[in-house]
DNA sequence: TTTTTTATGGGACGACTGGCTTGCAAAAAA
DNA sequence: TTTTTTGCAAGCCAGTCGTCCCATAAAAAA
């Protein structure tokens, strides 16, 4: 047998380049030859570790995906109710270039999810979790006292994901008018809302 | 000369097409040849009437934007502060199908847009627009009474213009989730904010 | 040492793309 | 009628894409 390698290593290596490629480039410029200069490894090389590109366009945007679920239940750890609502939210939102470079993939992944359903039903999947997550912290936060008792809280979570999705694009696109101090202060006034008392 | 044909109205149909190839197959698929036979014409034509594939895709874009412009400007005809915003809310969010045409071609831009400087800077000028409508209905609002005194009417409207994005992002990635109904009850929800009294 | 299996590099191929050129039809202008 | 200008169709071209294929290097297994 030849040299041994890391087989699993090596595919993540190439998918980091991959979505940083995506990143920076775009989808559509991300091409095989691209990535492999990227990872600086050889076009051949990147064929060996992938049957073709949809493979690793479909490992750069997972490994995306795990880092960031990672990342959170990181940031979220030992959290719960408000504290925990807060932190997954901090966690979301792009206010550091790593969570900038995954919202950017996420972005050219949600242009082509607009087309194609098996992304969409991805897309879904993930808002899905992400206002299951929301709900619990909310439920828990309600359970402490910490904010006020809503009637719907799945709606409230509903509404939470999608503004903070908007958020998330907005950040992309204007980052000087989205900037950093206005997307902390959003999710403080955002939160305060919910631990205010219920109006007649 | 020749047999006379009207450029404008011939330029529109082609942009119209190729807003329709945008929509359907992505900025990706949406070639020169997929235009013109969308078009129904020969491949020629398009490249007779536009410089090259820049500018069929430009004058596509744009005209996506003319439209909803105008009947944005029709549909809040007459109308003032809370009515106003509430049509103007109505008009944005994908609740037809044209709304959800135009919002599949503006998350193809913005997965651009987050890559090329240019055309971020057409959006930002476009976020910055609906800004601007929605503080003018918030004020207007505020001056009839119909809505409680903000202390930063900017803040919400800069708020009110994210969630838009995210529902509409959402609408087209979980139409089943993000519902008309979904949609028009958040409308309804978010503008009952704003008129109940500002919490002590 | 010889064999075998895998890692790696690079070239070739067919299928596209956008852009260009040529040729022809037709109608206005001479 | 002849000329000229425009609309239009088709084909060609250079470049790039993903994929396939083969030569070579190297290390494990014989």
């Amino acid at each position: 047998m030849p040299r041994q390698v890391d087989h699993h290593e090596r595919r993540a290596m190439i998918a980091a380049a991959a979505a940083g490629c995506i990143a920076e480039q775009g989808l559509h410029g991300t091409t095989m030859r691209v990535i492999a200069q990227c990872a600086g490894v050889s076009k051949g090389i990147v064929e060996h570790y992938f049957a073709n590109k949809d493979e690793v366009i479909e490992a750069a945007l997972e490994q995306v995906n795990v880092r960031y679920l990672a990342r959170e239940r990181k940031l979220t750890a030992g959290l719960t109710g408000l504290a925990a609502l807060r932190a997954r939210l901090r966690c979301v939102l792009p206010l550091d270039a790593d969570s900038r470079q995954a919202w950017k993939i996420r972005l050219c992944f949600w242009s082509v999810a607009a087309i194609d359903p098996a992304t969409r039903r991805e897309q879904q999947a993930r808002l899905a979790l992400t206002r299951e997550r929301y709900l619990q912290d909310l439920q828990a936060a309600q359970r402490n006292g910490e904010i006020r008792v809503m009637a719907e809280p799945g709606q409230v979570a509903t509404d939470l994901g999608l503004l903070m999705a908007g958020a998330a694009c907005g950040a992309l696109l204007d980052p000087e008018y989205y900037s950093r101090d206005y997307l902390e202060s959003l999710i403080d006034r955002t939160l305060d809302h919910l631990t205010r008392e219920p109006q007649p």
